[in-house]
DNA sequence: TTTAATCTATATTAATTTACTCGGTTATAG
DNA sequence: CTATAACCGAGTAAATTAATATAGATTAAA
């Protein structure tokens, strides 16, 4: 039941984009050198996050990646599905939508509690958005005259 | 962010005990055989939830589990808590409590989020009760005439 | 006191997922 | 043209998950 790297790494690139906020598009090695990500990795998720419409993308020399949306559209809920698939804690086809084949469907009533975890994970996470993240992120910044130089490797 | 084997399987065989609801312990075999499980496995699985203190073990012939407590009294959180450990989307020990060492934790703005999803799984898990489960598949029991015989494997 | 049925513990294995790495292609500003 | 940076597909090593297997200890009924 964790969140993989994928989620936390991906979310992290987002915040990061949305903290340089200049109307320039941000380079992926920037924010791989920041926030001590493979590179490569970083590739991967950012594919996600484009196509899923939250982060566009600016080739060539110069070029880089910006945010989409203005970030108070942008909510975590929509970042970490993009990441990460949905936010089920289960498979389960009978409320996920997908056609599967529970055989157990009419008897199954742990789906129940699946739903509900589903439904609480997804609101949370929908009820932040990145505008929050970035306010929140200035405040300590400024408190603690934290700069990217002296920023390390994050373990979550 | 799934939830494994271990957490729906037990839940599962936790339910199929309060289903039994005699004051007969319930064997292992027997559960295993309803839910199409490896006896062996849920050996594994049970016993977690005995060292929790959810379930109890009578043991030699004719032994089994019982509920260590009323169904009332048993929800589904502390059920996946003591299958899955904790339910944490990530092992940040800002808010976990475990001394860890995060290098980024008075930088670190994720947390926050990470907090709320914490927060609001386990609020959501600790609000069903066992006997909310029992009632419901009763119901479901009556409706379908479903017996244990016509139980079949399960997905989900 | 057998004997059958159960719980307990540990070790091994197979499958799957995760977390990357690598090599190359395409596009664009200067 | 050339440097830079996005894009793409495949491959791989490590870790985790999901079992399986083995051996033994405990208990209670016959």
């Amino acid at each position: 039941m964790k969140l993989s790297t994928t989620g936390r790494y991906g979310l992290r690139a987002v915040l990061d984009i949305a903290l340089q906020d200049g109307n320039e598009a941000v380079a992926l090695s920037q924010i791989a050198e920041r926030q001590g990500i493979s590179l490569n990795y970083l590739e991967q998720l950012i594919a996600r996050l484009k196509k899923s419409g939250i982060v566009s993308s600016v080739r060539g020399a110069q070029g880089g990646y910006k945010l989409a949306l203005p970030v108070e559209s942008i909510s975590v809920g929509d970042i970490l599905r993009a990441l990460e698939g949905d936010l089920n804690p289960v498979d389960c086809p009978e409320f996920t939508g997908v056609s599967g084949n529970c055989n157990n469907a009419d008897l199954c009533v742990t789906k129940y509690v699946w739903k509900r975890i589903s439904d609480s994970i997804n609101s949370a996470v929908d009820g932040i958005m990145l505008s929050e993240l970035v306010e929140e992120s200035r405040k300590v910044q400024v408190m603690t005259g934290a700069s990217d130089q002296n920023r390390s490797k994050q373990t979550c």
